[in-house]
DNA sequence: TCAAAAATAGCACGATCGTTCGTGCGTTTC
DNA sequence: GAAACGCACGAACGATCGTGCTATTTTTGA
């Protein structure tokens, strides 16, 4: 579905497009991007933008898919080569904090969650199914720390969960607002606290 | 600044104006809000609506102080009369936790946040100027709870903050993805680690 | 009761929104 | 060489945006 059309080498003018979308998003949320200013911000007209996507929800599903795609890169794949059990769960959070790092100036997939958590339509399914999937590969790294020992027996996991989304998303808050410095101290310490109150 | 021009018993049409405002903002946010959708909701032309704020930047603030002080006044205030020190942290939690309830569908100065926190202006330093202060109100409620000898005497307390805040962000984006009731309870049991990790 | 003042409506403006349509220019395919 | 196709362009559509200006209505104070 959001794969480029053509398997050629050089990158697409719908990538091209895609990366400057991604990029307004970030600043202005997908509630935020017009066609015109994506139009003119690529040096295309605005038409020719529209014709790759065929409606603005259609550019802004495609841009969602792209921050997923660009964070399962960054974040997901990466601690996958990590053993199983902790490490690998430690190797999430820590590209996940990498990630923030270089999102201070905002994070699609987290500003499409509070643009569309109360309406409903493509883009909330969209948001919602982006979301319980990264939930679900959180709870399934920590289910196997739990299995291998390395987190307390009577660990919940879906607290745990919950808990590690929380502090991220203090981070991305507060890197936004007061500065990532400060925001990813508490972070690293909160983590800290975090591990040792879980870890066997 | 923001206060109404009269000070007359009855509610004044600013008033009636903002209280549509904030209740379009909970869905849309502030950058959602214009001024044609607004007056419709009233029952106005747009032209009156745009009289009493002189500018969508004005309306915005308005809108944002507006949720400010129903924040203050169903979180803080009540809270202020429980005794120093851990009662009253509690009861801002007990409170805020509440807050969060009646607004699933949808913070004002939690989107506002999102929506400012990369741009420049009027509206990001009012977001940044409420968001701090705050802070300040749940340190100071946290240092007391220190000094009182109800949390352990080597608490770090912009690390506290900084962990019931994203426990509090954790709420509400669980909450506006996937309800209230499951998001409530994870809240519930991580406040509750939370308190005994922290505590005497 | 009447004038001053405040509040609201009406109208128009330039700009931008998403979208549609027709067209031309290259490249590919017969 | 001809026909088909992919792609981007420019122009235009109706709608809505924020924001002025000018009446008209409503409220207020003496």
């Amino acid at each position: 579905m959001t794969t480029a059309a053509h398997p050629g080498k050089r990158a697409t003018t719908r990538e091209t497009i895609l990366d400057h979308a991604y990029e307004l998003a970030r600043r202005d949320g997908l509630e935020g991007l017009s066609i015109g200013g994506l139009a003119s911000d690529v040096g295309m007209s605005k038409s020719g933008v529209f014709a790759h996507f065929g409606s603005r929800e259609d550019l802004q599903l495609a841009v969602l898919d792209t921050g997923r795609r660009r964070f399962v890169t960054r974040v997901l794949l990466p601690a996958l080569r990590q053993p199983r059990g902790l490490p690998r769960l430690r190797a999430i959070v820590a590209n996940w904090f990498e990630w923030g790092r270089d999102h201070q100036s905002g994070c699609v997939l987290l500003s499409a969650a509070s643009e569309y958590d109360g309406r409903d339509g493509a883009l909330h399914d969209g948001v919602v199914r982006q979301q319980s999937g990264w939930r679900d590969e959180l709870q399934k790294a920590i289910a196997q720390a739990v299995e291998l020992g390395h987190l307390r027996s009577d660990t919940d996991v879906a607290l745990l969960a919950f808990e590690i989304y929380a502090l991220m998303l203090g981070l991305h808050h507060d890197a936004g607002l007061f500065g990532f410095d400060e925001a990813g101290r508490c972070t690293t310490a909160a983590f800290e606290r975090l591990w040792r109150s879980w870890q066997t």
